[in-house]
DNA sequence: ACATTAATTAGATAATTGCCTAATTATACA
DNA sequence: TGTATAATTAGGCAATTATCTAATTAATGT
């Protein structure tokens, strides 16, 4: 829970996110899209990677990135239990 | 979005919204269960209520805090949306 | 009025984060 | 075999974050 929120945490891993629901990205393709070096969005996708948010495979020299959505199946319970607990207390 | 993710990335503060589900907490309440001082937690506390997961109200000396689940229901939008446009897509 | 208690604010600091450039690794192609 | 391209790794740095202690504000009880 602690590495999915830190991994959520960043506007720039959340864009990401968004992309890859889309359609799977190589590392070129999600770096166009941003004002930011090629090492910084390796380093986002590495962060997102050990979050378990993407997986990644390799094609000759690209890296394809994938959004994988297990893990935010968690955050979800998470956080809807805190509204669903907190609504059957209503008085 | 920003802050709301922001404020659920560091675990003390969302163990203090777990907290809150269960029932509302004064300052003092919330710094027990925590082996951290005082101003650490109403710093965190500030940070909540800047994300507007948690409201405060004042009772003599005392500030009680209590959940507020109005923002998390973004939070799933969002993240339901991943997940479900994802699986719109599979093949 | 004065001391006590609850909480916030201020100021300092160590750790973490997000970014960069430079260097490296790995694959492709001529 | 050498060069170009894709991506990661390494090293450095400024900004942000989470914590502390000390000081302040506000309400309570004597």
């Amino acid at each position: 829970m602690n590495l999915l929120f830190k991994a959520l945490r960043d506007p720039t891993r959340r864009r990401i996110l968004e992309m890859l629901k889309e359609r799977d990205l190589t590392v070129g393709q999600i770096s166009e899209a941003f004002a930011m070096t090629t090492p910084s969005i390796s380093y986002h996708l590495d962060l997102l990677k050990h979050a378990q948010l993407v997986s990644a495979r390799k094609n000759g020299q690209f890296v394809t990135y994938s959004l994988e959505t297990t893990v935010l199946d968690d955050s979800l319970g998470w956080i809807l239990n805190l509204i669903k607990e907190k609504k059957g207390k209503r008085k």
